[in-house]
DNA sequence: CGAAAGGCTCTTTTT
DNA sequence: GAGCCTTTCG
C-alpha cells in the first residue's frame, strides 16, 4: 500500500515535511492522526528510518493504542521499538531507566492526586498550618503550578510574592521531602525530575538526543512549559521536531498548558515549516458552520479556514426544557426514536456535558428507560476506596516507603491501630531517623517490654509486620495472579470487604482490578508487580472508553477531545454552567470555555442537539438560568427550532415543553404489577419485582433481575413484559 | 479504639 | 447532596 495516495496535497505535505521543525495546525476532523500515522509509516518504510529512533507524543493513552493498531497496519514493522506513549508514560519509562543519576530510587511508585493531598496535609500538619485557613486543594495547585513552570521549592519561594505564595512555598518543601522518603513521585514529577535529569546529567541526555532522531507530539496546543523544555531538550541534536495541534481546541489552561508554545512556535524554531490542515471529513456544513460562528467571537485567536465538502446536513437542534430531568428525558427519548427509525445505533450517540455532577441526572433517565449507556469516569474506577486501598497494599508491599500507603492500609481491616497509635508511631520513627516500615521490623525484633506501646497494640503492629514481610517474600517467586489473591486472602480485605453492606459489589470491584493484573502475569515476578502498578497510575477513565459495544456514551466535554460520534448532545447550554460561573470575570477563561463548547460541537459527524434547562438544582439548592451566550451566536438558519430565549419566553417555553414530554410519554398501558411478579425485559432479562408503586399517571417497579442486579424502572418507558 | 451522628464546606475540567 | 472532619459515647 502506498502510504501517500489516500492523503490530500496539504496531508502529503505534512507527512512528507521530514526535515526540521514542522509546525501542523490542524482544525477538527481535519485527518490529523491520518496525518500522525502516515508521517510515522512514511519514515519507516520510505525513509529507513528505525522505529527504535522515533518518538511520538500523545494526550492519552487510548490515542496511543490507536495509533499502534494503525501503524500495525500500515507498517507492520517493529512498531514495539517505536516510542510512544503519554508524557508522563515515556517519562515514567526514563525515570525508571535512568533516574537514579539524581537520586530517584529505581523502586519508585507514582502518587495520584488522592495521594498527593494525604501528603500534603500531613506537610501542612507538621508546619501547624490550619487547613481551614488555607485549603490544601488550593495548595495543591499551587505546588502543581509550581512544577509546571519548573520552580524548586527554592525558586518558587524566591518568587512568592504574598503571604499565601511564603505558606504554599513552605509546604512545597516539606512535601517534597516527604515524597523522597516515601520513594514516591507525583504526576507533575514524571516530567520535571526529567527535566532536571536532563538538565544536570549531559550525559543521559546525549543519549536521549542521540536516540531520538524524530519527534512528534499530538495535541500540542495543551503541552504545558515542562513538557516544552522536556520535547526542546530531547530534541536539541537533530531538531526534527514535528507537532500538531489547534490553538482553538486548546482546554486545559487550568492544568498549566500554555496555547503560547503553538503560537510562538515559529519564534522558538526559526524556519519551521508550516502547514495548515483545513478541510473537515468529519461533519457536515451545517455543523461546520455552527462551530465556526460559536468560535468566530472569540478575539484571541487567528481566524482560520475550515471547511468541508460534506452535505449540508441536518440542522443544530435547539432544546429547552424545564429542568435537568426533562433535559434528560428529552435526550433518552430522541436517541430511543434515532435508534427505532434505524437511523442511528445507540453506540453512535454521545451525551456531553461541563462538569461530571451533570451525569447524574441523564443516568437516572437511561436507567428508568432501561437504555444502555457508558459513563466514562463518575466515581472513576481507580478512585473507589476498596480498589485504592488493594492497590495501596500492593504499592506498600513493592516499596517499604510509601508511608501514604502504609497509612491508608495499616488499619483496614481494622486491627486495633488508630489515629494515636499512628501518630506516636511516625513520631517515634522520625525521631530515630527511621521510616515507619524500619520501626516496624524493629518492633518486630524486640522483645514486647521493650515496645512503648501497650502489648495488645504492639502485638497487633508486629503481626502485621510480620504478614507484609510475608507477602513481601511472596511476590518475589509467586505468579501474579497467585500473589494477588494472597494480598486480599492474607490480609483479611476480602472477608472484611465481603462483610460490608454493599461488600458484593466492591468486592467485584476487586476482582475486576485483578483482571487488569493478568495483562501482567506473563512479567515474571517481581516485576511484574511494578509493571501493574505503574500501567493502572498513568491510566485515564477515557482510555478504557471502547466504541464497539452498542451503547450512549456519557463524556465530559474534556474527555471527548480527539473522539467523533454521528450523533452529540451538548446538555446544560446555560449561563453558569456551559459557560462556567468561574468563568465569569476573566476574559481569557471565558474564551477557553468557548473553546470547550466549540470541541464539543465538532465531535459530531451529523447531528447535534444542544440542550439547555430553565430550571437546574445544584447543591441542594435550585437555580434558575439563563441560555447560554454560545447559543446566541448561532444563526437561526441553521437551527431546526427556535434558537435563543428572552426569560419570559423561557417560562412560556417551560410550560410548552412540560405539555411536550407529556406528548412523548406513553401513558396508556402502564403494566399493573405487584411484589413476587416475574418479568421479562429487553435488556436486562428476567427477574423478580420487589416493589411497586405508582407515580401520578405512571408507576415504578424495582426489580432483581437475574445475574443483573436492581434496577428500578419508570413502566412508561421501559418495556416490561409480565411473564 | 471505633461506630455513629452531626456539622461543615465545596463542587470545573484531568495526565 | 456528598464527602470530609470532628465530636460523642460505648
Amino acid at each position: 500500500m502506498d502510504i501517500l495516495t489516500e492523503l490530500n496535497p496539504a496531508q502529503r505535505d505534512a507527512v512528507q515535511a521530514i526535515n526540521g521543525p514542522v509546525l501542523i495546525i490542524a482544525g477538527p476532523g481535519s485527518g490529523k492522526t491520518r496525518v500522525i500515522t502516515h508521517r510515522v509509516a512514511y519514515l519507516i518504510k520510505e525513509c529507513k528510518v528505525s522505529p527504535h529512533r522515533i518518538m511520538a507524543v500523545t494526550f492519552t493513552n487510548k490515542a496511543a493504542k490507536e495509533m499502534k493498531a494503525r501503524l500495525d497496519k500500515l507498517a507492520s514493522t517493529a512498531v514495539k521499538e517505536l516510542t510512544l506513549g503519554t508524557f508522563h508514560a515515556i517519562c515514567a519509562r526514563i525515570l525508571r531507566q535512568d533516574g537514579e543519576a539524581i537520586g530517584i530510587s529505581h523502586q519508585f511508585v507514582i502518587y495520584d492526586d488522592d495521594d498527593q493531598t494525604s501528603l500534603i496535609k500531613r506537610a501542612m500538619q507538621e508546619l501547624n498550618l490550619d487547613p481551614k485557613q488555607h485549603t490544601p486543594s488550593a495548595i495543591q495547585n499551587k505546588i502543581s503550578f509550581a512544577k509546571s513552570q519548573i520552580l524548586s521549592p527554592k525558586e518558587f519561594i524566591e518568587t512568592g510574592r504574598n503571604y499565601f505564595e511564603e505558606v504554599v512555598g513552605r509546604v512545597y518543601e516539606r512535601y517534597e521531602q516527604l515524597l523522597k522518603q516515601s520513594s514516591a513521585l507525583d504526576f507533575d514529577d514524571l516530567l520535571m525530575k526529567t527535566v532536571e535529569l536532563f538538565k544536570t546529567k549531559p550525559d543521559v541526555l546525549t543519549k536521549y538526543q542521540q536516540r531520538y532522531l524524530h519527534i512528534l507530539v499530538d495535541e500540542f496546543q495543551d503541552t504545558n512549559l515542562v513538557q516544552y523544555e522536556l520535547v526542546k531538550l530531547i530534541a536539541g541534536k537533530y531538531r526534527n521536531i514535528c507537532v500538531v495541534g489547534d490553538p482553538d481546541q486548546s482546554i486545559y489552561s487550568w492544568r498549566s498548558a500554555d496555547v503560547r508554545n503553538i503560537l510562538n512556535f515559529e519564534k522558538d524554531y526559526p524556519g519551521a515549516k508550516v502547514v495548515l490542515l483545513e478541510q473537515n471529513y468529519r461533519s457536515t456544513k451545517n455543523i461546520i458552520e455552527t462551530a465556526t460562528c460559536v468560535i468566530a467571537t472569540n478575539k484571541e485567536r487567528k481566524p482560520n479556514g475550515l471547511w468541508t465538502e460534506n452535505e449540508a446536513g441536518d440542522k443544530v437542534t435547539i432544546t429547552e426544557t424545564y429542568n435537568e430531568q426533562e433535559e434528560a428525558q428529552f435526550v433518552v427519548s430522541e436517541v430511543d426514536k434515532l435508534v427505532r427509525e434505524a437511523k442511528f445505533r445507540a453506540g453512535e450517540c454521545a451525551v456531553m456535558y461541563r462538569t461530571n455532577a451533570q451525569s447524574r441526572a441523564l443516568e437516572e433517565a437511561f436507567i428508568r428507560y432501561g437504555l444502555p449507556y457508558r459513563l466514562v469516569a463518575g466515581t472513576k474506577f481507580y478512585e473507589r476506596k476498596e480498589v485504592k486501598d488493594i492497590i495501596a497494599y500492593l504499592r506498600y508491599i513493592h516499596n517499604p516507603d510509601d508511608s501514604v500507603s502504609l497509612m491508608r492500609i495499616i488499619n483496614v481491616p481494622g486491627r486495633g491501630i488508630g489515629q494515636r497509635t499512628l501518630a506516636e508511631l511516625s513520631n517515634w520513627a522520625k525521631s530515630l531517623g527511621l521510616t515507619e516500615t524500619g520501626l516496624l521490623k524493629l518492633l518486630v525484633d524486640i522483645k514486647t517490654e521493650h515496645s512503648p506501646f501497650n502489648s495488645r497494640i504492639t502485638q497487633s503492629l508486629v503481626s502485621f509486620a510480620r504478614m507484609i514481610e510475608n507477602l513481601r517474600a511472596k511476590n518475589m517467586d509467586s505468579n501474579l495472579m497467585d500473589f494477588f489473591d494472597m494480598v486480599t486472602g492474607q490480609t483479611g480485605f476480602q472477608k472484611y470487604l465481603l462483610a460490608e453492606s454493599d461488600g458484593e459489589e466492591r468486592w467485584e470491584n476487586i476482582l475486576e482490578l485483578r483482571t487488569v493484573a493478568e495483562e501482567y502475569q506473563e512479567v515474571p515476578s517481581p516485576d511484574g508487580l511494578a509493571a501493574f502498578l505503574e500501567g493502572i497510575t498513568l491510566v485515564a477513565d477515557v482510555d478504557s472508553l471502547d466504541q464497539t459495544m452498542d451503547s450512549v456514551t456519557l463524556i465530559t466535554l474534556h474527555q471527548a477531545k480527539g473522539l467523533e460520534f454521528p450523533v452529540v448532545f451538548i446538555v446544560g447550554m446555560e449561563e453558569g454552567v456551559l459557560p462556567h460561573i468561574k468563568s465569569f470575570d476573566d476574559p481569557a477563561q471565558m474564551e477557553e470555555e468557548r473553546r470547550l463548547c466549540y470541541v464539543g460541537i465538532t465531535r459530531a459527524k451529523r447531528k447535534v442537539y444542544l440542550c439547555r434547562a430553565f430550571r437546574r438544582n445544584l447543591m441542594g439548592g435550585s437555580l434558575v438560568n439563563e441560555a447560554s451566550r454560545f447559543l446566541s451566536d448561532i444563526p437561526r438558519e441553521l437551527v431546526s427550532n427556535s434558537g435563543s430565549l428572552s426569560s419570559e419566553e423561557a417560562i412560556a417555553s417551560a410550560v410548552y415543553s412540560w405539555n411536550k414530554t407529556a406528548v412523548f410519554t406513553p401513558s396508556e398501558n402502564i403494566l399493573e404489577l405487584k411484589a413476587g411478579d416475574h418479568v421479562r425485559h429487553a435488556r436486562f432479562g428476567e427477574g423478580v419485582v420487589i416493589n411497586y408503586q405508582s407515580v401520578k399517571n405512571d408507576a415504578q417497579a424495582t426489580v432483581e433481575f437475574n445475574g443483573v442486579g436492581q434496577k428500578k424502572l419508570l413502566l412508561s418507558f421501559a418495556k416490561l413484559e409480565k411473564i
